[in-house]
DNA sequence: TGACATATGGAATGAAAATTCCATATTGAC
DNA sequence: GTCAATATGGAATTTTCATTCCATATGTCA
């Protein structure tokens, strides 16, 4: 008995387990074949509901499920279950598929073409989310205020600072006035002292947050200069003294994080800010 | 005490309950904090882990938990979790459907929000390209040459300078010694005088190249430092001086290019180098 | 500084849910 | 038609997990 029901190869995610139980649909028990069809139907009730309500949703007992999980090789129905729910979290990013078949198609590359892969893919995923993370409202108020704004002060260091430092080059080209601080040290604080409410601007900062940003930003914001800010949290300091926020997770490999969501974001901030001042010019 | 704890009203949906934390942040105290902080940061782990492995991971007791569920006037956190699980269901069925609508450059949408699918168009094209574009070999060479360099000059001006000001600081995170140019006015040669053999350049030009860069980098190649480079073309006037040269072209909404593809690229080789040297100095 | 209120960690508890087990039913072969 | 093998239902068991409770810590106001 141990023999039939102890298959040694549990299928390792969601379409391999697909593949398995359409193959043995057909020979499986009465009761089997009620869930597998009920499983692939419903993977999403799967992923989320208990043994005993699924098995009432499918008209078995729950035992049936554990009997169903263990003929294809899972412990029990709790470790079948979790394939559903990884595919429910991937879903959200095929990249990762496509970085396996990269992987699988030429495993002999060398270690750092791996780390390439691996940003590449943190790229696609991050950019992936930045369309679904921004309000296309919030986004538009942000580029009326910048573009009514007298010059925009674009504050970041660290990390997010290649994004401050692209956005002052576009905006010089196209002649938006525009002032990136966190460049040289010390003399910040008085540039932003420049700053008063008929001009705005432009936070952007990463946990762990660097405190001179939030301090500049909270000091503007406490002026009257009206500030945007890009972060990656709710509880970022930026978000509380910012009239506008907007968040970001960027994905990461091997704990660093890309740029590519918030580079898309800066450019198309910048992009638009640019537009709506030269429509707004020509009327 | 009943009444501080018990509100009347339950959030009914998870729009509903993040504005109630997101109001009532501020005035929560410490661990519940951290985990209305977790909670929206990392809101598919909620909805899929144990009560326990959460709060591992938010760095609280699970009891934490149930009391940050309380405080917002569910029963337990059980019925908060709810809310979160509903939540990925409604997207994941949703979220076909919208990705249709972004890549049809759908003209419901404003033209702000156009701008922005824009440019994550550009960048997933951008990197789609780049893992093609770099030779295995060749890249491995530039990580051998870096990681053997006693200090690594980067050379960048404009619109390339984002990306040699990621490298700058991601390399000082890793203790890797490197030194930017292009960021202040005149000094930039004399810094580059300092170079020597045993250094190494990484320089990055875009067309139209910077005569700058293209001359420094000449420089740097005729005073027997190897200079490796990231730029567009073959016929880049970085090509010809460099003993190694990568070739990655960006894809451009309206005109605007990515940066998406040079930024993974930095950040792989940044993060190549460094582990290339770790490895070395262990043995 | 002391007293009170509130917050927190961690073990004890209790509930819920998965799994096992066994008695019974069904199927198929001879 | 009988026997054996397999499948099924349902109760019993065990495990897992959320919740509660209490002792201790931290902060606040007088």
């Amino acid at each position: 008995m141990a023999a039939t029901d102890t298959l040694p190869a549990p299928p390792e995610d969601f379409d391999q387990l697909r593949a398995a139980i359409l193959e043995r649909k057909a020979s499986l028990p009465k009761r089997l074949t009620q869930v597998a069809a009920y499983a692939l139907d419903n993977p999403d009730e799967i992923a989320f509901r208990t043994a005993a309500s699924i098995a009432g949703a499918a008209k078995v007992q729950p035992s049936t499920l554990v009997r169903f999980a263990q003929q294809f090789g899972f412990e029990g129905f709790s470790s079948l279950q979790l394939l559903f729910r990884a595919r429910l979290r991937q879903r959200t990013s095929s990249y990762d598929e496509r970085l396996r078949l990269i992987e699988q198609d030429s495993p002999a590359v060398s270690e750092s073409m791996g780390i390439l892969n691996g940003f590449v893919n943190a790229g696609h995923r991050s950019l992936d989310t930045l369309s679904k993370a921004v309000d296309p409202d919030v986004f538009e108020q942000a580029v009326q205020l910048f573009a009514h704004a007298e010059t925009i002060f674009l504050i970041a260091k660290r990390r997010s600072y290649p994004i401050s430092s692209y956005m002052a080059y576009a905006f010089g080209k196209l002649r938006v006035k525009c002032i990136a601080v966190g460049t040289a040290a010390g003399i910040d604080d008085d540039v932003l002292a420049l700053a008063g409410p008929r001009d705005a601007a432009f936070a952007v900062s990463f946990s762990p947050y660097a405190s001179e940003s939030a301090a500049q930003a909270r000091a503007m914001a406490a002026r009257g200069v009206p500030v945007v800010s890009l972060t990656d949290s709710a509880f970022s300091p930026l978000a509380e003294c910012s009239k506008i926020w907007f968040e970001v997770v960027e994905a990461d490999h091997a704990g660093f994080r890309s740029l590519s969501a918030s580079m898309a974001f800066a450019m198309a901030l910048t992009v638009s800010v640019a537009e709506k001042r030269r429509r707004d010019a020509g009327r």
